[in-house]
RNA sequence: GCCCCGGUAGCUCAGCUGGAUAGAGCAAUCGCCUCCUAAGCGAUAGGUCGGACGUUCAAAUCGUCUCCGGGGCACCA
């Protein structure tokens, strides 16, 4: 309907330029917008305002003369100007009442369109380091992506949805060694807990299961394990330098087969979990891509000998430095240490360059706002590479914090004691946890109230929205038990009978819904959806007190149950692009 | 110090690619179930859009400065 309209703008300035009354070449970015008052009729323009200016003249006199030379379309029953030179424009009370046929043709693949189609976009998400679950931080992200991957597969896209697995790093290595010395634990051994080693219960967990599958196999005595080790930070050493030292020794303990038999189990059922976790919030992957498997491929070293040989690449303190300071970043980035190893950095140079080697149109990466810094940098190395860096889009989720009794419940992560997305989900509900994350726009720093999430009442947001659909379901199992015959034929010539307002509004609503999906999912915006629904059921509960659906009136009965599956449908296929279910009964 | 995000009703937030009288929800007050789920609806009240200056016919929206809150500035990932 906006293009429609827009057309007749086009037009109508087409005739003014042919005319001479407007200039020739004169842009003209026509937009037509909704109207938030329905004085102000069903779409607005303002191109008459906009082109005052250049064309010399009066806003309203300009626009009187764009109205008068509109071409006529049957969807539009009257045009006013208002205001300081608005064009207004109402729809007949019939012209949205074809969307109630459209949905029924459609179904659940009402609002679908083909905006992206022929278009690949590879979105990124979550992507935590499997060295312990899945917190209520990821959960954001989790949430936030699934619901802009699946809008966007919505709109046409051919999305490839990814988990980046940090199956390599120096991260997993102090998991191996926290698991192995919890293990020795077990074993009876006394032994001093590094202060960097991850100190969570889990680690307990997958030591138990090792010391149940090799009893005291792996054991060492504590005096072999410490003998000769840096001292640890409290002791007044360095921390890094200190775990660093006992990951070598575990090594050399435990030999190349033992350790990665530790390492193997604590990243096996770690990453275990992470997929159960996001396969029950309804997040689903088409690829979990693993870092080992980029620097097995040799794609780290390819990429780092690309750079050298772009010439952005020194050496410095014995360090391999990538000048990235050259692409805009704030400073230069180390991709070799002096050790010898890959920094992550350098990891994810590959990552970025395999993933527009692999041909998407468009890369998203949703990361935690905590990561911004690290933007730069990325795009430095794709320029480097010479890769377009404009496909990549990074989308920071900042931080929710979560409230419970008005009182922070926060993380801290030091003590290895965090909120975990499973006991979230557990406390509140898939369909809760996942409609609130995204209910705000990522950019808001989001305070995440669990008893507002966990009531099951009218404050809660969700249960309204799921209301609305249940109380549908309910009258026409109403309808099913008065033994009332349906005859939604008669119901779809009977939709002139549909007069009332509560009735006009609900079916602009419907027409809506595309346009709000579209819009979603171009400016990776869920929360516009949210909000959306959020008014369709209103209109739906204001429509249910003001009206009874189940009359006498055959036609108009079936005209009204035909606009409330109509309004059903729409519910339905709303929220399962937010991943919140649509149950028939509450 | 530099960079990112936020500051809109008592609370949580929309609106921000400039448009008409700044909107929701919750909380508050008052009403509505012999009737399809009251997990609902209606009404009332509530605002110097953090502040200042600027751009514009028009600024919550754009620009500069400033104040407050959160986060980031590694040979960690």
């Amino acid at each position: 309907m906006k293009n429609e309209i827009s057309q007749l703008v086009q037009a109508s300035l087409q005739k003014l330029r042919q005319d001479g009354i407007l200039p020739a070449e004169l842009p003209a970015d026509i937009k037509i917008e909704r109207t938030r008052d329905k004085q102000h009729g069903d779409f607005a323009c303002n191109i008459a305002m906009m082109l005052a200016k250049p064309a010399r003249c009066n806003p309203r006199e300009l626009a009187q003369k764009i109205v008068a030379n509109l071409p006529a379309l049957d969807a539009v029953s009257k045009v006013e100007i208002a205001g300081a030179g608005f064009i207004n424009f109402f729809l007949t009370s019939g012209s949205c009442q074809q969307v109630i046929g459209k949905i029924f043709s459609r179904k659940e693949a009402y609002g679908l369109s083909q905006k992206g189609k022929g278009k690949s976009v590879q979105v990124e998400f979550v992507s935590a380091n499997p060295t312990g679950p899945l917190h209520v931080g990821h959960g954001r992200g989790a949430a936030y992506g699934a619901s802009v991957a699946d809008l966007l597969e919505a709109v046409g896209f051919d999305v490839h949805r990814e988990y980046y697995v940090n199956d390599a790093g120096r991260q997993m290595d102090i998991l191996a060694a926290s698991v192995w010395l919890r293990y020795l634990e077990l074993c009876g051994e006394e032994i001093v807990f590094p202060v960097n080693g991850y100190k969570g219960d889990y680690v307990w967990d997958i030591a138990a299961t090792l010391h149940r599958e090799n009893g005291d196999e792996l054991r060492h005595s504590q005096e072999s394990v410490f003998a000769g080790l840096p001292d640890d930070e409290p002791d007044g050493g360095d921390k890094e330098t200190y775990i660093d030292a006992l990951i070598a020794r575990a090594n050399e303990l435990l030999g190349e087969s033992q350790y990665r038999q530790v390492f193997e189990l604590g990243l096996n059922t770690i990453l275990g979990e992470i997929r159960r976790d996001l396969e029950e919030f309804g997040v689903v992957y088409q690829d979990w891509y693993s870092e080992r498997s980029l620097t097995s491929a040799g794609a780290v070293d390819k990429v780092i000998e690309r750079l050298k040989l772009s010439g952005h690449v020194y050496e410095k303190n014995g360090a391999l430095w990538f000048s990235s300071t050259e692409f805009g970043d704030e400073k230069d980035r180390v991709i070799v240490r002096e050790n010898g190893q890959t920094t992550y950095f350098a990891s994810d140079i590959a990552y970025h360059a395999d993933k527009l080697e692999r041909g998407f149109d468009r890369v998203i990466d949703i990361w935690g706002a905590d990561h911004h810094g690290y933007v730069p940098r990325v795009k430095a190395a794709l320029k480097a590479l010479g890769d377009d860096d404009s496909k990549l889009d990074v989308l920071l989720v900042q931080f929710a914090i979560l409230y419970r009794d008005g009182k922070k419940a926060q993380m801290s992560t030091r003590s290895g004691e965090f909120v975990t997305l499973r006991e979230l989900r557990n406390e509140v509900g898939n369909d809760a946890a996942r409609f609130f994350y995204v209910m705000r726009k990522c950019e808001q720093h989001m305070d995440f109230d669990l008893d507002l999430a966990k009531s099951r009442s009218s404050e809660n947001p969700v249960y309204y929205i799921q209301y609305a659909h249940a109380r549908i379901c309910s009258v026409f199992r109403q309808m099913k038990e008065k033994k009332i015959q349906r005859d939604s034929e008669r119901g779809q010539a009977s939709l002139g009978m549909l007069a009332e307002s509560h009735e006009a509004d609900l079916m602009m609503a419907l027409v809506k819904y595309p346009e709000v999906v579209e819009k979603a999912a171009m400016n990776h915006e869920p929360h516009q959806l949210a909000h959306f629904l959020r008014e369709l059921a209103n209109l739906l509960h204001t429509y249910y007190n003001a009206h009874a659906f189940l009359v006498d009136d055959d036609n108009l009965r079936d005209a009204r149950l035909n606009l409330i599956d109509a309004t059903r449908q729409v519910l339905a296929n709303g929220l399962k692009l937010l991943g919140v279910s649509a149950p028939e009964a509450m």
